[in-house]
DNA sequence: CGATAATATGAGCTTTCACTCGCATAAAAT
DNA sequence: ATTTTATGCGAGTGAAAGCTCATATTATCG
């Protein structure tokens, strides 16, 4: 018997007030989550900031941590869309220009909500591996591999399971760092830098 | 007024028996933190796995945070000595060798202890910022851009902050996520591989 | 030995927090 | 209009965890 996971929602929302319960949860949650971390995240205190009482709260989520999952999936799925793009851009373009979208792209994307981006990144690893922001890598890393697949003849690498980890591991720590640790990296000047730079060490990489 | 942090030492051991209880503790938290993670860790657990009383757990440390510090630090001065010894021994060495070696000594640090290293990454960033992993990370950081001063007749790079950020950034990633990750590739072999490739990486970017 | 300081003990206090449950209200169905 | 179902409420419960303190044991020193 498939066991239910702990993060999953508890009931379907099928009016309109109890989906508007539902987004007020979230968003409450990602902005909870920001101000207090997860710690201190309490499910009385995100009710009360959703303006909802705990015991819907409940109704709709069997736990705190599906709360967070149900944020992390969201804060997902907007990176991902633009991940996406940038590699459908890419697919036509030449491999220097290609990696430069996807660097542009990685940049963009961490710079959605870097505040939340954070504490789901920092916070939040301890969570079944399927709601971590490192799915997000992972799904990143078999599209940028389809990519280099479809493309392995303007390119010199033998294993490309390893340049895949050597390109993405690269790539998302350095727009990770910058966005994180590094906000003076990212006035519109020096984020283009940044991109040149990051392009070339990944192009030199795959000559 | 220079305000005591909470991750201060709460007394001196001056005694011997003393000493060998605060080693006892220290010891006792790293084991328990691979163990059960940082939130399931409780004093009172920690004190019995140190057959200590959590009375004297609190003489010496006044939180669990302070616990936690110090193995953080612990582990940290274990990692430096290796990073130190790496850097040293390259000063003399031309680029190439020179990031083969930090690469190597990057990887063989992270194999110190992998699973404390992983529960300290992954949960305890929101302590303050001078006992973090990434307190190690600033050192290294440090001693590498050094290296690439003395050495820049040899490169031809103009921004040596952006270009030690680009390769300490993509070093430490690389490493860090092989060991947590991917420990397939860690195999005397594949480790192997694994180090030519993060220098070709590295190299290339520097010329 | 006697006295003082250092160290060790662990029951229990306090607080916080995730979560429940009985009941109220609003929407849908009949 | 009446029944049935969906949604909402929030005081209260039980468990867990951090930390204290009154007391006991051990070491040091004159």
């Amino acid at each position: 018997m498939a066991a239910r996971a702990l993060t999953d929602p508890r009931k379907r929302a099928s009016q309109a007030r109890s989906r508007s319960t539902v987004d007020a949860l979230i968003e409450a949650t990602a902005r909870i989550l920001v101000r207090d971390g997860f710690d201190r995240a309490s499910t009385n205190r995100i009710a009360e900031a959703a303006g909802v009482s705990v015991g819907s709260l409940y109704q709709y989520f069997p736990s705190k941590e599906a709360l967070v999952a149900a944020v992390i999936e969201r804060h997902n799925r907007d990176l991902l869309r633009i991940v996406r793009r940038a590699l459908a851009d890419a697919e036509s373009q030449p491999v220097e220009q290609a990696v430069r979208t996807l660097v542009a792209a990685a940049i963009a994307a961490h710079r959605i909500d870097p505040k939340l981006h954070r504490v789901l990144a920092e916070q939040t690893p301890h969570l079944g591996p399927a709601q971590t922001v490192g799915a997000l890598d992972r799904e990143t890393y078999a599209l940028f591999r389809g990519y280099l697949e479809r493309h392995r003849e303007s390119l010199r690498m033998p294993d490309l399971e390893l340049a895949t980890f050597i390109c993405a591991t690269s790539i998302e720590a350095l727009t990770h760092a910058a966005v994180l640790h590094r906000p003076d990296m990212l006035t519109d000047a020096d984020a283009e830098t940044l991109v040149e730079e990051a392009t070339r060490l990944v192009v030199g990489y795959l000559r």
